[in-house]
DNA sequence: ATAATATGGTTGTCTTGACAACTAAAAGGG
DNA sequence: CCCTTTTAGTTGTCAAGACAACCATATTAT
């Protein structure tokens, strides 16, 4: 009988789940004070670029599904982080802009995650950093 | 006034989290047809090594804590996958011991997830999936 | 122009993850 | 030996992710 080696430590996947938790958690905490979660933070980036944007065109652009899309929407209308308009062409379509609190969470939260990737990343040198990014899209790219 | 620059595509954060999902989500795909998924994919793992764990130390070997690890366990036993048996020592705690199914599956999974990590990393050289493993576990040890 | 199809958005369900609160048993300190 | 503290496990809550089903509007084909 063949004996099958594998090892859960050892696993891409394990590793990267594990990693990434521990990173979305530590973003997590570090937010607390703006209640803010890595989601919605991912989100307020996306309108950051692009004020205006439709649901539909922040679900593709944070790589989520329209209903998870819409309940972070949900989320941060009820903190009053962003306000929906209908769409002027499109009946079925929003269009959703920042609100004032919005917009200034941006110079708050972004130094805040430059600093935890600075810390995350401590002792590992920034080309490598690049290279590691550049493995994880060719991951993303070799997948479905 | 200072322009931040900050680009949530080219974040770690972002990057590790989506190819993450993406992961996992194949995996869940893949392993459909056994009805498991991979949370409770690293917990059969963790048996297979360790056949009699209790659900701390199993909760401690996914680095999930106990709520989750027991709901885990709750549906691996439904499936007839575990059985739990009292703690001949400690009246506080269990034993998870694998069922025959839960043993069988091992021959069954394995393979698959060679195969899906096997197919992930096209087009990176082996020793580059090592390195890029190694720059994980340092994140994770620099976090917390 | 109308019928069929596609798309934007919403709602519901199930699994997971973090966290708080709780029970019961074990361990430690006086 | 008793009292305090720690530990194993459980339950409940909220945010999220995948998925299916659904409605209303747009688009396309005939």
């Amino acid at each position: 009988m063949i004996e099958i080696e594998f090892k859960l430590d050892d696993s891409l996947g394990f590793i990267l789940n594990r990693t990434n938790t521990k990173l979305k958690n530590e973003m997590f905490q570090r937010f607390k004070e703006y209640d803010i979660t890595p989601e919605q933070w991912s989100v307020l980036n996306c309108l950051w670029v692009q004020d205006g944007a439709t649901p539909k065109e922040l679900a593709d652009n944070i790589y989520k599904d329209k209903p998870n899309t819409n309940r972070i929407l949900e989320k941060l209308q009820k903190k009053v982080l962003i306000i929906r308009k209908p769409h002027p062409v499109d009946k079925r379509a929003f269009q959703i802009f920042l609100t004032d609190r919005g917009w200034a969470l941006r110079e708050e939260l972004i130094p805040i995650v430059m600093k935890l990737l600075e810390e995350a990343t401590i002792g590992i040198e920034r080309n490598k950093v690049t290279e590691m990014k550049k493995m994880l899209n060719q991951i993303f790219d070799n997948l479905k």
